[in-house]
RNA sequence: GGGUCGGUGCCCGAGUGGUUAAUGGGGGCGGACUGUAAAUCCGCUGGCUUACGUCUACGCUGGUUCAAAUCCAGCCCGGCCCA
């Protein structure tokens, strides 16, 4: 059995358990960085290894873009491509179906991308499954709709068709018995949709789910109430893995709802633009008082960053636009994540049943 | 010494008679970022005032004009060329 999700403890609906994989098992609630994406990375594997990271997320619309999932498939996998024995989970695409909303056309058959070079690029679920199934992540995802947290309901209801039947055909068309397909539920800001959505996929039996369609710019008080309905829809004895998010608040509500694995770009994001995540705050390390604060960045914090350097010195790279203040800062900002999760983790664990 | 081009807000640099506190950049100050179109994007950036507003500003001094950073004269300073 290459696949399988233990639970260890409960607490209230949260939970920590243990997902195995083939490249190893994750002790869950789960923080996975963004890898790598095809564009930019500021963060070489070993690096990602430091921060704590046991499963990293890739991305299979721009992997598909370059280098291509062929060059991928040649090295290996993506494994081996990248030099990360750990697990790894690519995103189907289906964000991009959100994101690149004013790039792309779509149909019930699947959707239409202009990439950056003019070129049209066809997306179906039976592509998105290949394209990973050539990847070789240790978790695909299916492709699906994700529609903007503004639609209205009749558009949520077809997404929300258009996901059943596009998990359908993901499915068929998977063909890797050492790749776990997840399915993803959607349904807006809508109960009933929601309800509906976990319904049609459960029917399908996956061996994990993801809560989709969430952080696509509604708000924290939306999210978590989405959460919050979504989460005990999901089978109790397979992973739950809430897509994007996130957060500190976010992340320990999701937990609280009983969510295993969680993926974001903001630590790395918010690296990148010069702002580090720091026990719950959120600072812009570009502002003035810290030109002089000759403390680290957390002192409490084990990352490299914070036992090598002040935050004077980051400050002064960053201004100084130094690519080294966007890898110090990604490094610490995912250690704190990870370490955050970690956090909720151990709180169950030590838990008295 | 002669000729010539030029001196603009913290810096660089537009503007060559009037909607000009003065285009753009940079810098500075601050904000946003949630399955990465994002090492990106958005504000503010002469003083005083909560604001209406008002004062001070385009090397200096004077002049022309209803009106000047913009035209004229002299002066000061800098670049280049000639002696």
């Amino acid at each position: 059995m290459s696949f399988s999700f233990e639970v260890l403890k409960t607490r209230g609906a949260s939970r920590a358990g243990i997902f195995h994989t083939p490249h190893g098992s994750i002790p869950t609630p789960a923080f996975m960085p963004v890898g790598t994406l095809g564009t930019v990375k500021t963060l070489s594997p070993a690096q990602l290894g430091e921060t704590g990271a046991t499963m990293i997320l890739a991305n299979t619309y721009h992997l598909h873009l370059a280098p291509g999932e062929d060059i991928v498939a040649a090295h290996g996998g993506i494994h081996q491509f990248m030099d990360w024995s750990g697990p790894i989970l690519t995103d189907s695409g289906g964000y991009q179906v959100f994101s690149l909303d004013q790039l792309r056309t779509l149909d019930d058959d699947g959707v239409t991308f202009r990439a950056p070079n003019g070129d049209r690029v066809r997306f179906t679920p039976e592509v998105a499954t290949r394209i990973q199934n050539d990847l070789g992540a240790d978790v695909i995802m299916c492709f699906d709709e994700c529609p903007p947290a503004q639609a209205p309901y009749e558009d949520v209801v077809k997404a929300v068709a258009r996901t059943t039947a596009w998990a359908t055909r993901c499915q068929i068309a998977h063909r890797r018995s050492d790749q776990a397909l997840f399915g993803i539920i959607q349904g807006g800001r809508f109960e009933d949709l929601r309800k509906r959505s976990a319904q049609e996929l459960v029917a399908l039996d996956f061996p994990g789910y993801a809560i989709g369609g969430v952080s696509v710019g509604e708000g924290a008080a939306l999210i978590q109430q989405t959460v919050a309905l979504t989460a005990p829809l999901l089978p109790a004895h397979k992973p739950r893995y809430l897509m994007g998010v996130g957060t500190y608040a976010e992340l320990a509500q999701a937990v609280s709802c009983g969510v295993d694995l969680f993926d974001c770009v903001l630590p790395t994001r918010l690296a990148r633009h010069g702002s580090a995540l720091v026990q719950g705050e959120r600072w812009n390390l570009k502002n003035a008082p810290f030109r002089r604060d000759y403390t680290p960045l957390d002192p409490t914090c084990p990352c490299y960053t914070c036992t090598h350097f002040t935050r004077s010195y980051l400050c002064h790279l960053i201004r100084s636009q130094e690519v080294l203040g966007l890898t110090l800062l990604a490094l610490h900002n995912v250690t704190e994540l990870v370490r955050f999760v970690q956090g909720l983790r151990q709180r169950i664990l030590e838990q008295r049943s």
